[in-house]
This record gives structure tokens, C-alpha cells and sequence, in this order.
DNA sequence: TTCTCTCATGTGATTTTATAACATAATGAT
DNA sequence: ATCATTATGTTATAAAATCACATGAGAGAA
């Protein structure tokens, strides 16, 4: 299933796609039954198509494939199911690229950092915090009161610094 | 000049904001003088505009004003203008508000970091880092190389907080 | 100066991203 | 079964950004 010479685009690592797409997706059935959210037929169609995909995606991508699939074909699908999946924490948007990838630790109450590789386009999500760091910081000795944050960083992945540098 | 009663967009505090427009327009024809960068008319005119909107504005915001001084009025005459300001670090994007802002702290090579008021739209720049706190970090142990990094915190500005409280 | 090369600007058209507004359908509660 | 709520489908439009190409202005060489 899972191509040994494609770069790994959410982790920077390969592994079993098939098996992942399938936990991520129980896992969600299974976090949303126990909120009392909703995960209709389009909003878990889009969360499969993020995971399958395994990289940012445009909204107009996942609609391409949202009509494929019998579902609406017109913007306000893709985005309500997205907004509904970010809300939620079952995905992120990368506010760089507007564009979503699935979360890649879903379940844990998190504000995702982002790796975004400027050469393969690939996406790695690693965990933050709202508190930490210079921001946390800032933001203490401002008094400003962090509800959400976007942190994402641009750069040259392991897998792309190797091929340049041949 | 400076009214009393507005809150202050940038940094959260008042100033003489004439003076602040007038320095930082000084310090940018200084500085490009010394790197040998075109400040011309229109790009010094949309820094200005920026200083003096002395907020996070959109470039169809800065375009509408550009067209009324005269200059040329469709998109790309703004978004280039921007795109030089933001290149050269006299100007940041907001992703998060897809709009733009003057540098708080020119001159200073560095990795801003934002705080956007969700109640008042305000936009205050602290000082980051591209090494430090938990993106660092993770970008350490992925051995992902970070070139550039957007971190931004959506919340409720000191001000926005007390009147909330009343 | 005048030529020329380069970089910047002006303009029209188009693409990409996102939302508004409203009708219809499905779901859950009573 | 009814009703209120929430989700979906669809049309239309708004907002953000870029492409392509013609014109113009500035720096350096002849």
C-alpha cells in the first residue's frame, strides 16, 4: 500500500497508511460518539480524504474528490465539513498554505506546532503549548489572554536537505 | 493627533503617533539607502499607509487608499509594493487575518511573533525566536530546518479583557 | 549625452480561496 | 407524529492573490 520511495509527508517517517487512516478514523467515530458530535457521512468522507491524502490540502482539493464521491459539489460542503473537523480538533488549518491536513494526534487537547517543507510541500505536526516559549512570554508580560494559536514554520525537511545537498 | 480614547493598535499603548509614522519612514529610507534598495514612491507610500493605519490592514484596504493618492489602483501595484515591504522586513503578514502590518521593531533582524485581539483587531509584535521554545525544539529533534516562522496568538487584548469584565 | 539593460509600474484578465443567503432534508427529543 | 434543531445542497457573490504583457523610470556603459 504504502509507496517505500515517497517521502513521508505528514511525519517525516514512513508507516502503515492503510492502518492509520482506519485508527484515525475509529478513533474519531469513537471521540465523537462520547462528545455527542456528529460525524456525518460528509464530515467523515473529508477527515478520510485528509488522512488519506497525509499532506495540506485545499479546500477545493477536497471538494474534487467530495464530488467524486456523490457528495455536494459546491464550496460551502467542503468548508462547513472542515470547519467542523478544525473546530473539533480532528484537523488543523496551516494558515500559511490555506490548506488542512488531519491532526496528527488526535484525541489530545493540543495547540499543534507546524513543520512545512518549502520543496516537497510535506507537513509534520509536533506539539506545542500556549504558554511556552517567547510568545508565552510576550504574551504574559503584555496581558493579553492567548485563546488560540498559530504556529508554523517554513523550512527544508530532512528528507529534501539530504537530496540537496548531493 | 493621536486620539485619547482609541485604543492603540500596535503595541497596546499610546504614543505620538505622527512622530512614530515620520521616524520609521526616516529609518526605512536610511536603511535601504544602506542596502541599496529602492524605496520608491509607492512602496514608501504603502508603508506609510500601513503607519498610519498602525493596524493589520488588508492589501484591497491599502489598494482603495493607494487609488485615491493617485496611484495605480488594481491589485498588483499593492501586493507588490508589499511584497518588497515584506521581503525586506519593513512589513509582516498576518496569515491568520490575510493582511498586513508595519514592522514594530525595523531594522532589527528578527522572527516576529503576534498578538491579534479577536475583539478589537489589534496587532502587537513581540520579539521571537526561530530556535527557541517548543517549535525549536521539535525542529531540532525532526532535524527540520526552519527558515522562516509565522506565530501568531489569537485572543483578548488587555483593553478588550477589562471591558469584557465590566 | 544617448543607448541599453534592468527593474518597477500600470492595466486587464483570471485564478484561488472563502462566505452569504436560502431552500430542503435528516436527526433527535418530546 | 410533531416539532425544533442541525446538517446539507445549491446559487450567487465576495475577498484575496496571481498571471501576462505593455509601458516607464533609473543606473551604468559607451
Amino acid at each position: 500500500m504504502t509507496s517505500p520511495t515517497s517521502p513521508d509527508p505528514v511525519g517525516f517517517q514512513h508507516h502503515d497508511h492503510a492502518a492509520c487512516v482506519h485508527a484515525a478514523l475509529d478513533e474519531a467515530d469513537r471521540q465523537c460518539a462520547q462528545e455527542g458530535l456528529r460525524l456525518t457521512a460528509v464530515r467523515r468522507k473529508v477527515l478520510e480524504i485528509l488522512l488519506q491524502g497525509h499532506r495540506a490540502m485545499g479546500a477545493y482539493e477536497v471538494l474534487d474528490i467530495l464530488r467524486e464521491d456523490g457528495f455536494g459539489s459546491q464550496p460551502p460542503v467542503a468548508y462547513r465539513a472542515l470547519d467542523f473537523l478544525v473546530t473539533h480538533g480532528f484537523a488543523h488549518k496551516i494558515e500559511r498554505l490555506n490548506a488542512f491536513v488531519a491532526c496528527a494526534h488526535p484525541g489530545a487537547r493540543h495547540s499543534p506546532a507546524f513543520m512545512i517543507c518549502r520543496l516537497c510541500q510535506s507537513v509534520a505536526e509536533a506539539q506545542s503549548s500556549q504558554e511556552a516559549g517567547p510568545l508565552g512570554d510576550a504574551a504574559r508580560a503584555a496581558g493579553f489572554h492567548v485563546e488560540q494559536t498559530v504556529v508554523e514554520a517554513e523550512g527544508v525537511c530532512p528528507a529534501c536537505a539530504l537530496k540537496e545537498a548531493k
